[in-house]
DNA sequence: TTGTACGCGTTATCAC
DNA sequence: GTGATAACGCGTACAA
């Protein structure tokens, strides 16, 4: 027969013949019970099997330990490392994490959002792209986005201007006649753009040539393979006999590329260089080791949790002063020199 | 001046006049009220900003509407594949859920049971292998596992059996002389286990000649190289001139000893046929579309939502019927035939 | 159709 | 060092 329903501290004190408030301050402020008391109580709660029943916590003091999260997918490997990432602060900071997968409607996210909430979540980290910042920060609680477009709340972003940067640089390094961007058109206050202006940028400081391409690659492997393939095209006959150095926004991308042109050539031939962008395990399982600029997704993901922590705690103060202005943390990328660059 | 703090029934009532009850009402039981007065009450909210508080909900009548989850790891696509099709049931069940990164150690993942439960969760789904399913069955919770050790508790997993089934009858319809199963070593009582056992069966059945390789690959791109690079060398030198078919226990691992093939042999020797499993992204990106059995992930997920769901909903009933014997579902694979076997 | 009174399991504020 | 008592916000018999 179980079915016991679950012992309350009213158990515990009658048990030991304390009182309820006894018990509570046994959890909160041990020390101002007696060791023997003490000792008594711990000896009653292992007896009668008492568990913590967070929901009354929450309810008499506020606190729920939750972060909310929206994240668009976790098809792709850089969101869901970045959960993976974020889940894991728990073992530092102790909050619990509600889950939703957004990006789809602006109705759909707003009713999560009001979901969260009516949780009474202290926080919210938002990756997916469907609300703007402005509205986001009309919530009034503590609010950090990742990778999105971010002018109104804090955020933490990864460095993408000296990724672009970098990779050009890379590129520029083994002689290239020309400098290509493959990626796909986007807004110009997302982080990601910063790859194009950091790599236009160094073209233009370094009178290097070059050339943007930005294509809709869409959301499967088929859309992508055929423009990919089209691209491909386009790069032969335009630029035969000159040496290409390719920076394209994003591995799962550079992968298609390049597999395009090993089926093409059997090897990866002289007069090219290949870079992608996220260091995701594609990079590294490909039929030749991609060269990328990688995020560090688990410093981002710990900057933010921590960004957001320090707003909360501020919330829980007596006189809150919220930021007068969003916080923008930056995170550097890190080069990885691989076979498509240093054959 | 925000800091208004959360409007609450008590004013909605003093505003219309009504009572608390009246307001709960309203919300659980809307009919009761004239039509009139429901409109009066909408109008109330509107104006004061009613947020709905969960919290309270939950200390009043029980119901959290949480699912904890326990999940190994988001590296592997087939798990955040797993995570997000399981959180995507939020549209159909309205359940929410509270996601662990686990399988470290039992220590860790029982303080993670631990905190799952003070939130009261309703039910819990275990995807991590750390934890026995009888000292699971003990939580006297509703579980559900997946793809795990399940003896104890209910489950959905692939039929793993007729995964290695198939894959051994697609290579054989190629007239391989030889057919290989390369795995990882692993408990007979895990699913897993059933692709070896339907490989060796119809290996036994069709008298075919076949060897199983258990090898170590680690968790890391190197070590997962190495070996592979040893077993094919065992390969070639053992088997030459025969026609080798071998079936690998991950997409993952295929990927590897097929760009070890190919950056030997710069394309698929006629004597090699090759198969995964798991249907992952890297299956049909790889240099070669790799053929694979493929998990229904979309479907496993939503079975053990459901089957969840039907034993919470039996603990809500005044006579709880707790089931007398775990339920296994067992989801058919999908066999994709691709390049590295018809070629 | 609507209201009263109490319970859910903790924490917080006073007293003693 | 310990104990009453009142929150916290909502649901629900039971009464009217």
């Amino acid at each position: 027969m179980r079915e016991k329903k679950n012992v309350t501290f009213r158990e515990i004190a009658d048990y030991t013949h304390f009182s309820k408030t006894t018990i509570s301050r046994y959890f909160n402020n041990p020390d101002s019970l007696t060791l023997e008391n003490q000792q008594t109580i711990a000896d009653a709660l292992q007896k009668l099997g008492y568990k913590e029943n967070k929901v009354a916590q929450i309810l008499a003091n506020g606190k729920t330990e939750f972060i909310g999260i929206i994240i668009p997918d976790l098809y792709h490997h850089y969101y869901s490392e970045m959960l993976s990432q974020i889940l894991s602060t728990y073992e530092t900071f102790h909050y619990k994490f509600l889950v939703f997968i957004g990006n789809k409607t602006e109705e759909i996210e707003r009713k999560y959002i009001q979901e969260l909430l009516a949780y009474k979540i202290e926080g919210l980290i938002i990756l997916s792209h469907t609300i703007s910042s402005r509205e986001l920060a009309s919530l009034s609680i503590p609010i950090v986005t990742i990778e999105r477009e971010d002018k109104y709340v804090s955020s933490v972003n990864t460095d993408n201007y000296m990724g672009g940067y970098q990779a050009a640089a890379l590129l520029a390094r083994h002689h290239c006649d020309v400098l290509f961007h493959i990626n796909a058109p986007g807004s110009e206050d997302t982080p990601a753009y910063g790859r194009l202006l950091g790599f236009t940028d160094f073209c233009r400081e370094q009178q290097q040539e070059y050339q943007i391409f930005l294509r809709e690659f869409g959301h499967t492997y088929e859309t992508t393979l055929a423009q990919m393939q089209s691209l491909l095209e386009e790069l032969e006959t335009h630029y035969q006999n000159q040496k290409k150095g390719i920076f394209v926004s994003n591995d799962t991308h550079a992968n298609v590329l390049l597999n395009l042109i090993i089926r093409k050539y059997g090897t990866l031939p002289d007069d090219y260089f290949l870079i992608g962008f996220d260091n995701s395990p594609i990079s590294r399982e490909a039929i030749l080791p991609i060269s990328t600029v990688g995020q560090q997704i688990d410093k981002i993901a710990y900057e933010a949790v921590q960004l957001l922590v320090e707003q909360m705690n501020e919330q829980k103060k007596r006189k809150p002063v919220p930021l007068e202005t969003p916080v923008h943390k930056v995170i550097p990328p890190i080069l990885f020199r691989r076979e498509t660059t240093e054959k």
